[in-house]
DNA sequence: TAGATATTTAGGCAAATATCTAAATAACTG
DNA sequence: CAGTTATTTAGATATTTGCCTAAATATCTA
């Protein structure tokens, strides 16, 4: 279960909603990334640190570099939160079944 | 289209995500929703601008009382852009169609 | 191991956020 | 219209956030 906290504070920040559609498209590095954006290296490690904290993106060292990814099963957990408010009361005879 | 940035930043905090959740089994007055917690009602007053603006939910006066409701229009849209990162360029065919 | 490249960590500052108390506004009631 | 109830607005304060520069860490290469 993602915590929703981290989550949505994750998603409130242009810069990093960008990030998450770069890597959308493909996995990249810390530098790949910053050169998208007119900031500095710094800035844009922290919120890569941000994504991360939140579960949405993760990183794996290949050699000098790190890359970056979406984290997908994050994002259907997020989907799955939005799902049961629009669908009211779904899955309540599911929770009863579990005995 | 939704502004994403207020939308997850009303998101983003628990008192919030609280308050959406009681809006899903009904549509609640101010003080209705202010006597679900433990803080003052200036406070949850600025918690339903906060989700008001971002237009997740909407308000509507009837008498004496300000009854709250889920714009369920929003929450769809916000579906939307989670379907749209897990999903691939799907739509982009349509998207040149559009001519 | 010294130098170069990639990235993060630390420290600081300005702006935004969450909370409170006190005061203001809106609507009903006698 | 005076009093009561429902809710918001204003103003103050503490915390968090986002950005920067400077310094530290990690890896590769000669």
């Amino acid at each position: 279960m993602p915590r929703f906290n981290l989550v949505f504070k994750a998603l409130a920040d242009p810069t990093r909603r960008k990030i998450i559609l770069l890597l959308k498209e493909a996995d990249m590095t810390a530098g790949e990334i910053a050169g998208h954006f007119d900031m500095t290296k710094p800035s844009i490690s922290h919120h890569l640190n941000v994504l991360k904290q939140s579960l949405l993106v993760t990183d794996e060292r290949k050699g000098q570099n790190i890359y970056y990814s979406l984290n997908m099963t994050v994002f259907q957990e997020v989907i799955n939160y939005f799902f049961n408010i629009t669908h009211k009361n779904e899955g309540e005879i599911d929770d009863e079944k579990g005995k």
